[in-house]
DNA sequence: GGCGCTCCAATTGCATGCAGTTTGATGTCC
DNA sequence: GGACATCAAACTGCATGCAATTGGAGCGCC
């Protein structure tokens, strides 16, 4: 039998998590570019509520970090700097060992065989766009923490990784997917094995790789986060009326 | 010098946070139990807001995991099971690992006369309350994850640790939290003397003490959450329907 | 041309109002 | 007495309206 007994996780069908939902798959599918512009009214507009949905819908994906709120200033797809992308991957690591470490050898004939067929999936998105590829390799993740059964785990790695696949839009050169699919066989393969030590070291090197594959250095080119470049510049002086910088747009 | 560059972590001042801040202190000193009732209006009034602020720190706390939110319901304070506590605390172990790990050998005298200076604290308040005590020790925690000067870390600490504590206060016995405060010490002086596997071994056995000494079994006397002892009975009846439980209301 | 100022449209912060749902108290029937 | 229908109060879901803040276009000055 699989891990556990069952539990409803989904979110429920407000107005407000259909919004949430759809903002969060335009971001991660890079329909929304970070720093993007997200203004109540047009968004209330676009899905059809009223502005106090959307900001609703906007303070939830702040909690989650994939939206900037600036009081009394538009909201933004987050931008996350390099260092918090590595933080995200230092925690997304420790979590996923975690999800393979309850799942080894205690999955179903039935959970392996979804698992292939994700894996499939992604195989033939190959000819597709990058979008789709990153959208697939995360939710890979993200269904191996739903076969844990513990929502808070779901919860976390879910977010952790749309905070990941954001910054891949950012910092990462042209994708290249092809190992990240074999990786994800092996991990499929040593889970149904239920070599625990092997299955945990296989995820930690694949989200390591992906990580250096993606995060190669600081590029500050492409970071385009001025306040954070000029931030070590700015801390000798005190800490207030530091950056007038009145005519850089902080978005490009 | 100490891990990184500063930061800016804190909640702003919007009345929504204020309001998240008072309703998260309340849980976790027990001042609100878990399943306790959140009207919306009654928030609104007692915090000098309107509802739809209260509405929306409601939202924020949900999110958190602090509060359940149903649809056309009445908010209550969460009343997680015992397999979501014994989830909460494995993240946290992992997470807190991390935590460690990074500010090994790392840390200011500063920080540490700092994290000292907290412990004695916890100390001085053993005469208190239990209530006190656990948010005290839950502080202490979140500090070190505050040393690390990585938001992210910050913010999923803060929020696994404030679900702990709110478990702890449903399924643990009155507390003996002196044992606690010599781990504490205990960490702190690993992490001056810079002993990374030390202080990580540390950390995991503190916190799995805590956890053991809490969560010692399913006590579903205690657990009160009638739904869910009934669920493994229930599950043989087709999922709908299932539940009429007409007169037993889910609150104590 | 570049810099600063003023002012207005765009936008957020928040309260209020209305409609629909849930709760539980009362009354009715057996 | 106990189960069931009925109904009003309580509460949520959501839209709208108003005041305050922001940002940037236009304009004058150097």
């Amino acid at each position: 039998m699989a891990a556990r007994a069952s539990s409803k996780t989904s979110e429920s069908s407000d107005k407000v998590s259909v919004i949430c939902r759809a903002l969060r798959r335009a971001i991660i599918e890079q329909a929304l570019e970070p720093g993007a512009k997200l203004p109540e009214d047009a968004l209330g507009e676009r899905f059809g509520v009223s502005r106090t949905i959307a900001r609703h819908a906007l303070g939830q994906l702040a909690a989650e970090g994939l939206v900037e709120l600036r009081r009394n200033r538009i909201a933004v797809v987050a931008t996350p700097s390099w260092q918090e992308a590595r933080d995200a991957f230092d925690i997304r690591i420790e979590l996923e060992r975690l999800v393979v470490r309850q799942l080894a050898g205690r999955l179903t004939r039935a959970q392996i065989a979804e698992l292939n067929a994700h894996v499939d999936a992604e195989d033939r998105a190959r000819g597709g766009t990058d979008a789709v590829s990153i959208r697939l390799a995360t939710e890979f993740h993200i269904l191996l923490a739903h076969m844990t059964n513990s929502p808070i785990l779901v919860r976390y790695v879910s977010e952790v990784a749309y905070r990941c696949c954001l910054t891949l839009s950012l910092y990462s050169r042209p994708h290249s997917s092809e190992c990240a699919i074999n990786e994800h066989r092996a991990i499929i393969s040593a889970l149904a094995k239920g070599d625990e030590a092997k299955v945990m070291e296989l995820m930690h090197h694949h989200l390591d790789s992906v990580a250096n594959r993606a995060l190669v250095a600081p590029t500050p080119q492409r970071g385009r986060d001025l306040l954070d470049i000029l931030a070590p510049y700015a801390d000798e002086v005190t800490s207030d009326r530091v950056v007038k910088l009145p005519k850089i747009a902080r978005r490009g």
